[in-house]
DNA sequence: AGTCCTGGGTGAACCGGTAAAGCTTGAGTT
DNA sequence: AACTCAAGCTTTACCGGTTCACCCAGGACT
């Protein structure tokens, strides 16, 4: 395992320029104060003995630091199975990325030890900001991490998420289209299979499914609050399904669940959508490979995640930047969703 | 938005319980060297004033760091379905957490581009050790980190990783138990979707396949390469299932392209597992969900990852440990698989 | 010839910790 | 009474960069 050859430092690649270390750093900022035959015999002599500044040193010594922080809080299980959490996380690597600076990722079990986390690394110097998701009303991290002072941009809308700057989707106009569609297609009896109703953004899709079936004069709407896992989902649906007065369509919270309920469905002998129609959110790939493939409301979730990272950074560069929405997640029909069966 | 109030650091700790700096440093690092009520008013004072070492500089000065590396080079809409990564992931976690350690992760387009990664991250001193994944035959990297002294555990069998230490789950053996069990159902005409060749573990799987349908005395072994995407492994069931001998049994190298077969072989009137029977691999809960459930070759890939990085410590901590392989993932049979049909 | 720039560079201080050597003090020998 | 020793702190020298005040040479101006 070769030498551990003692690592090399500004001070060598000075010396072997025949320059004072703080012309290395002039030149490797880029910054004025050497000429270019000097800038480039450093250039050659930092090749030659394969330096790079150490980036701890840097940081301690300007103040700025080279990542940022996402904590998650949902069993490792079930987050395997959102293909959401990559997609969003590959979306703000993207932007990371071109200001070389990296994603610090931890999952939790819960929200006081996201705080704790948040502080000992913003305390640390670890992180210049962070990114915040899955708000809850009256969300404690709120007001913990103004305390701290805390650069961080929250995800989710800005009636959950204080004064902190936002970025959402309208998952409320997202949730009333989707019960618009079904009834247009003559479902009468809608249900819905959300997550937690304590998650804000879960909240928020049930009061707009509720008020838009009554906006639309129907009845028949039935909720059920569970949570993201698919198993979760599979035992809503059967239950659903079993009721007296089963629901002909049903909008699910995320597409692993919607998922779990076709199987569900087929398990019951029950064909989609002639029995049934599902309607899935996040539309992820899973959507198109099943059989049949599943209706959804769909967003680019990669430019959401870019979104929120590029208003991380002006949140720590500049002046607060005004809260912002991404698109909403727009109706994309496929196989799983058709009118209602006739005896409806 | 709460004062930018200056960061307050080890000095100010110091003069508010009276005493140096270097009493600060010992007590909060839990060395002898200050008595128990000294120790105390400093915990005190620093409590009062809300600070936390300043995790840069103390790397700086103890050439520790707090971090580990991974660089995963999959593109992210095939990361976010496979639950694989999330769970390892989080198994990485659970043993970093435990040392205060946290994870550097970061989504690359190819090995090239992982290489300087780790190269950069290495030299600036971010990363004290990085965990390897998918490894090709003749991997760059290998050779690469080993120039830079890296400490690094590799995923992959011995035979693919070079010098590097490694953790392996035995496929050979596991692929092999998947034909013998397919076989004893009855099967001859045995088909299998894998990963690119060029990645190792796919190309170990399938010289297993080739290899044990050969001992068994059949001949009616196909394997198709293909990419980890679902559209991917649907593609490659639809010419399966459309050709002339078309097999009766398929083997997936993830579960999401199992998933998305079953979907092809209801898109064709194919019952499963009546008429075909589907394998998965890497058992989450996705093959639980759909209808029938799918028989998968499972293992515990959360204990994978804690087993990964224990390694990795070892690897940084002490003298280089021994390579050693992870349980091998073993057969569990669902809904998706029976003997053929008569007219097979 | 003397003054004034100005581009190109140097040196020392500093960022906020840790580590190791040095200094007190009081109790325990001898 | 002098001598050792250890516990409990303090001092000081780093760690490897960045920054800023200052310096030096030489061309332009007066």
């Amino acid at each position: 395992m070769s030498a551990p050859a003692r690592r090399i430092t500004i001070k060598e690649v000075a010396a072997r320029a025949g320059v004072s270390k703080g012309a290395v750093s002039l030149a490797f900022n880029h910054k004025p104060g050497v000429s270019d035959a000097t800038r480039e015999r450093i250039f050659e002599a930092a090749r030659e003995l394969g330096w790079a500044p150490n980036l701890t040193a840097r940081s301690l010594s300007n103040q700025q630091v080279g990542a940022v922080g996402l904590a998650i809080c949902r069993p490792a299980r079930l987050l395997g199975l959102e293909p959401f959490y990559m997609e969003f996380i590959s979306g703000i690597e993207s932007v990371l990325a071109e200001r070389s600076c990296s994603l610090l990722l931890r999952l939790v079990r819960d929200l006081e030890e996201e705080i704790a986390l948040q502080e000992s690394w913003w305390k640390g110097r670890l992180i210049g900001g962070s990114i915040l998701v899955d708000f809850h009303e009256n969300d404690p991290r709120v007001p913990a991490l103004q305390q701290l002072g805390l650069p961080a941009v929250a995800v989710g809308h800005p009636s959950l998420t204080g004064g902190l700057p936002s970025v959402w989707t309208d998952d409320a106009t997202a949730a009333a289209e989707a019960v618009r569609y079904l009834a247009a297609l003559g479902h009468r009896r809608i249900a819905r299979v959300g997550g937690p109703t304590g998650l804000g953004h879960s909240a928020i899709r049930a009061a707009a499914f509720e008020s838009t079936m009554r906006d639309l004069g129907l009845d028949g709407g039935r909720q059920v609050a569970t949570g993201f896992a698919g198993e979760e989902g599979a035992r809503a649906t059967r239950s659903l399904l079993l009721s007296a007065d089963r629901p002909t369509a049903i909008l699910y919270d995320n597409d692993i669940m919607a998922v779990a309920g076709a199987g569900v469905a087929a398990e019951m002998g029950l064909s989609v959508p002639a029995d049934v129609s599902l309607l899935a959110w996040d539309d992820s790939q899973l959507c198109r490979l099943t059989h049949p493939t599943l209706s959804a409301m769909s967003h680019d979730v990669h430019n959401f995640g870019t979104e929120v990272a590029r208003t991380l950074f002006d949140v720590i560069n500049g002046p607060v930047p005004a809260s912002h929405q991404v698109p909403t997640p727009s109706l994309t029909p496929r196989g799983s969703t058709a009118p209602p069966p006739r005896t409806g």
